[in-house]
DNA sequence: CAATTATATGTGTATATACACACTTTATAT
DNA sequence: ATATAAAGTGTGTATATACACATATAATTG
């Protein structure tokens, strides 16, 4: 224990607890997905669901959609493309890439579907009834 | 919109719905912090804090404090030890390898305080009433 | 139409994260 | 007392994150 003044209300910091628990979540899906034999780890999962979910979405419109800085997500999906789970297509007029799931791509969420649904099924077993409102809150915060 | 079955479920995913709002807040965080003048980022401020409360942590003990992976942890260190705000001295014995905050650690801990509760109190703000749940239960999934 | 502004993307650099593997020191078992 | 197990630490590699800066295209304004 240490001498600092505001060591305790430190202690408390809603940014160490919610990347604590982003570490550790994302970890238990890990393992999870893990046990499907791919290779894929939730963050790539996290993005694909994006990609399918948007509209031919370019990767500014995925960045904002995940609140993941535009050139994070740049990286990411380089990774990706090279394991082929998404290709990058130039929209007409040359500006924009649009990202889009390959066969591939799909056919890995459709696999990996029953053990990431394990991973989810714990997290709210835990969370019990206060599920609704977590998620609520957190996706609040996710936004700001 | 797509045509995967599983789409609209994958959507709630709490792992993707954590992990960015990790981002989110450590922006926000970061930008206040920013503003002491101070080079520091939340990630670093969480590991001084750690190092701080635990009596003479190990980097095992830390890793654990805070969820971390070791070897995580062990390169954050490096880092902060270049940069002056802990340092690594060699328990009795020579296994294991202790942390402590320096005089600059301390005085960085300190004069960011102010900087940390502005973003602290926003996050309060944004949350309202269900703050103490809410805390509670990012407490209670991220030692799972 | 030319200049400017806004939008979209790409690269260099540094930190954050975690797994596989290796090495060292302490504790335990036979 | 030696072999083995356990605990602690360090390195190689790959992905994740974000800022500063640069480049390219579209839209707007004079």
């Amino acid at each position: 224990m240490k001498e600092n003044k505001n060591t305790l209300e430190f202690s408390e910091c809603l940014c160490t607890t919610i990347r604590k628990s982003s570490r550790n979540v994302s970890s238990i899906y890990k393992s999870f997905i893990k046990q499907s034999g791919l290779t894929i780890n939730p963050n790539q999962v996290s993005i694909l669901v994006s990609t399918s979910l948007l509209d031919c979405p370019s990767i500014s419109e995925i960045s904002k959609n995940l609140s993941m800085e535009r050139t994070t997500l740049l990286r990411n999906f380089n990774v990706m493309k090279k394991s082929g789970l998404i290709e990058i297509y130039v929209a007409s007029g040359n500006r924009q890439k649009l990202a889009k799931l390959t066969k591939e791509g799909e056919d890995t969420l459709s696999r990996i579907y029953p053990f990431w649904k394990m991973a989810q099924d714990k997290i709210k077993e835990v969370m019990g009834d206060d599920l609704k409102k977590f998620q609520k809150n957190l996706k609040k915060i996710s936004t700001l």
